[in-house]
DNA sequence: TGACAAATAGGATTGAATCCTATATAGGTA
DNA sequence: TACCTATATAGGATTCAATCCTATTTGTCA
């Protein structure tokens, strides 16, 4: 980890308490740590990945308390739960605009940003019919370690 | 039910006995009613939603076979898992070019259609690296009825 | 520092989805 | 047409994700 990476998880981790104070969210050390693995992380873990990591740090957290935090989160915006077809909830708290790919055989997920993405038109007759609150652009397919496995 | 849609049906169950065929599945009434309970459905249902109309007609299925079903007929195209956040897995036997919002109140799937996302471009260096499987474009948000309950 | 609302741990519970295996059946073949 | 075999099914068992419950702990504000 450079030292530019750690100033920006720092500044980030300040964000977050501020932004939970503005919501009358308690800071906890469970509730920073799960927050802070997120932002280390690049795999959009699962509740469960996320419990056993942060488990190195806080050895008796509960999975329920992660599974809690974590849709805190998202309720927050904070972090919210990547889009995908099934499988279990997988979490991100990477704000900046970006889009994602998973893999169907060994389910992992990579993140590409392409602009024009970024901000796609609402056609008006979902617009005057629905608050729309997130637009996604979201590709599956094989990643190439798996291409030549499944046929 | 008018008769162009039933004919459109019959039409959609014979292409699907022919689909079956060449992929060397066999016609079973059990995978029959469920594919014909699917594109009969607007709502896009879950494995469980599935089961409970298809039993008004097989009162014996199992669930199991429901779940194997579906997954049979996202296998071979005939239908495929519905992109979201979470939630159960949810089906859809349109394969015409649509796109779907998804209430998060509710978790009402609603279509509509709008032409320039039906082939969103993959950027190159996404092209480069994975076999691109799927593409969709995918909101959420709160429907009329979940706006004024819902803050 | 004290009080209280909020948060947590850990076990219990729910619910989705898959696995297991004995039985049934679709569909090709003689 | 009747048989044969690979495929499919029913139904219960199991797995795993996710949530619920409640006694205890802990931030945070006055």
């Amino acid at each position: 980890m450079t030292g530019i990476q750690s100033t920006d998880i720092k500044n980030k981790l300040h964000a977050f308490c501020v932004q939970c104070k503005n919501a009358g969210l308690k800071m906890t050390p469970q509730r920073l740590a799960i927050y802070k693995y997120l932002l280390e992380t690049v795999e959009h873990p699962s509740a469960d990945t996320v419990f056993r990591n942060v488990r190195h740090t806080l050895p008796n957290i509960s999975l329920d308390t992660v599974n809690r935090t974590l849709l805190t989160l998202n309720r927050i915006g904070a972090a919210f739960v990547v889009e995908g077809t099934g499988d279990v909830k997988r979490f991100d708290a990477n704000l900046e605009d970006h889009q994602h790919f998973k893999c169907l055989n060994c389910k992992r997920i990579i993140d590409f940003h392409h602009a024009p993405f970024d901000n796609v038109e609402i056609p008006t007759c979902i617009k005057d019919q629905f608050t729309i609150l997130r637009k996604t652009v979201y590709f599956e397919g094989l990643c190439k370690d798996c291409q030549s496995i499944s046929t």
